[in-house]
RNA sequence: GGCGGUGUAGCUCAGCUGGUUAGAGCGGAGGAUUCAUAAACCUCAGGUCGAUGGUUCGAGUCCAUCCACCGCUACCA
């Protein structure tokens, strides 16, 4: 029984178009999804759209559609950016869908009848814009105008379905101290555990005059559940049939920063409660949750007020001139997956483009396949003499892999790409040391030839596994080129591609086109 | 206001529990080579390690204070 890996990425608001932002998060969870297959795990991912906010129904007005009509073409734009970048998704969740909406009603009438939801009073400045009630003083802060829009609070005074947030709080920092990993990047934690301290008040979770969008609450069809709170079941609705309940607990929740109060503290403390209720023992905590942060544009924070947002037409532009592989490595190895923002910017883009896949990755793919052509006739050559240089190259290819790993496994996408293409720019050197242009050119050196040569292939088959969660279609290229076998599903590759001396002789290399056709920037 | 973080070569940053002449990459300069995508290789950076004052035989590396910026949060108007 393989091991079960469930990551999700939150669901998109319906309302946006698909940005760098859902194509980070969505991307980052797709590395990470790739990487658990590859280790041999049976892996479950998970995106989606939320749809069930009020200004669904204002913007759906706006464009003379049904909220339905509205969602569903929005929806299908987030679908379909995910599919044009290659997502693996293994499904896609809408809040409007069937399977979710039931399961929710049934997750809330539960905690209705355990009584960690009830029926209180709700006085606040009401912001009809975000869907969000602001406090007495935040609201005074911002002149009873909505700090987002612009547009006036309103003073609301309302009966709400309430979320006894206020008894978890022993609870949540209980969590917290037993599992050390479960939010990060530590500095997350760190003010995570500060705000739960300050006091945890119980969270309204209903509204009114909703207008039929939305789910109801149970019971009280005058109140529709808080989309915040429908939108969090997501991750437990998707999963809870009979065929997929064994992939709960979920391994990894990613998101950005803005949202983890929700899930780092509401959400387990929702699950909490539920797992407390008849019938939902199996609802356990989330492994993980991994707040990663914001990308920046050029230098400049994101806004609607610049319009600067890097969108979909600007990604597609780089993925034409880069392709989708460079654009995942960008993303991946220049990322905000830390604690501070990273500015997506063009410079920074081709000069990594440059300077790690076209010079150290393609260059050491052609490279050796060059030679394997000139000086093998274009055939894997069984080993030859003993070149003592080897060694030193196996020493820090295994350092890189060994870097590697925990790197993965902790999200540090930085770092484990850094050390992936350690391992070509050891067999850079390798092959400076080593010189075997130079020996080729005598017939009593054709033994270390081959062997230089073997020893190449065995760096860059170790290389391109490493890099195939960031760069699955041009690594599988390289395999193709080189022969590897294609990793088998529900076995750990990962692991056995650190062994040496895999590949075998006799196989025929083809050289092709460069991988990464260096990037010359107009003049 | 509170809590936390950041401030190191032109740029982007590494520097864990304090210890020989403070590092890497990029950019820039020179050189070498030809197997590779006019690229890969080698050499070259004398930078008050934000400021000041301490602890110590010895501090980017610990303590205090201050400055700048960032994050979470509170409060006042």
């Amino acid at each position: 029984m393989p091991e079960r890996f469930y990551v999700t990425t939150p669901i998109y608001y319906v309302n946006d178009r698909p940005h760098i932002g859902h194509v980070y998060t969505t991307t980052v969870a797709d590395i990470v999804a790739r990487y658990e297959r590859l280790r041999g795990k049976e892996v479950f991912f998970l995106t989606g759209t939320d749809e069930h906010a009020a200004k669904v129904v204002d913007s759906a007005e706006a464009h003379d559609m049904t909220a339905q009509e509205w969602a569903d073409r929005n929806a299908a734009q987030f679908q379909k950016a995910f599919e044009d970048l290659g997502m693996s998704h293994d499904d896609f969740i809408r809040t409007t869908e069937d399977r979710h909406k039931t399961r929710v009603l049934r997750y809330v009438q539960a905690m209705m009848e355990s009584g960690d939801v009830y029926l209180g009073e709700y006085e606040g400045w009401y912001d009809a814009g975000q869907e969000e009630y602001l406090p007495e003083n935040k609201a005074r802060e911002f002149e009873f105008k909505s700090p987002i829009n612009g547009k006036p609070l309103v003073k609301k005074s309302e009966k709400n379905y309430f979320f006894r947030l206020s008894g978890y709080s022993d609870g949540l920092l209980a969590h917290l101290d037993e599992h050390p990993d479960f939010l990060i990047p530590p500095a997350r934690k760190n003010e995570l555990i500060g705000r739960i301290e300050e006091g945890l008040n119980d969270v309204p979770i209903s509204r009114t005059g909703a207008d039929g969008w939305g789910i109801p609450m149970p019971g009280d069809e005058t109140h529709t559940i808080y989309v915040w709170i429908d939108a969090l079941f997501n991750y437990l609705t998707t999963v809870d049939t009979d065929d997929r309940r064994a992939f709960w607990p979920c391994t990894m929740h990613l998101l950005a920063k803005d949202i983890l109060w929700f899930h780092a503290a509401i959400w387990p403390a929702m699950l909490m409660a539920l797992g407390k209720c008849p019938g939902y023992e199996w609802v356990g905590l989330p492994g993980q949750v991994c707040a990663h942060s914001f990308w920046i544009a050029e230098g400049r924070k994101m806004s609607k007020s610049l319009g600067n947002f890097v969108d979909m037409e600007r990604i597609q532009d780089y993925v034409e001139r880069f392709g989708v592989d460079a654009l995942r490595y960008f993303l991946a190895g220049y990322g905000p997956v830390g604690a501070s923002d990273r500015d997506f910017a063009e410079a920074r883009f081709i000069e990594a483009y440059n300077k790690e896949l076209a010079n150290v990755v393609g260059n050491g793919v052609n490279r050796v396949a060059t030679m394997v052509g000139k000086y093998c006739d274009g055939t894997l050559p069984e080993p030859g003499d003993p070149v003592p240089e080897a060694e030193d190259l196996r020493t820090s290819v295994h350092a890189a892999y060994d870097r590697y790993v925990p790197a993965m496994d902790s999200v540090r996408l930085d770092q484990a790409v850094e050390a992936a293409v350690d391992v070509f720019r050891a067999m850079d050197v390798f092959i400076d040391r080593t010189q075997p242009f130079k020996r080729a050119k005598d017939p009593a050196e054709a033994g270390t030839v081959r062997t230089i040569l073997r020893e190449c292939t065995e760096a860059i088959r170790i290389g391109s596994t490493l890099l195939s969660p960031i760069m699955p279609e041009r690594m599988g290229e390289v395999w193709r080129r080189y022969g590897f076998a294609e990793p088998a599903p529900g076995v750990d590759s990962m692991a056995a591609a650190r062994a040496w001396s895999q590949v075998a002789g006799g196989t025929s290399v083809e050289k092709g086109d460069p991988l990464f056709a260096r990037y010359q920037p107009p003049a």
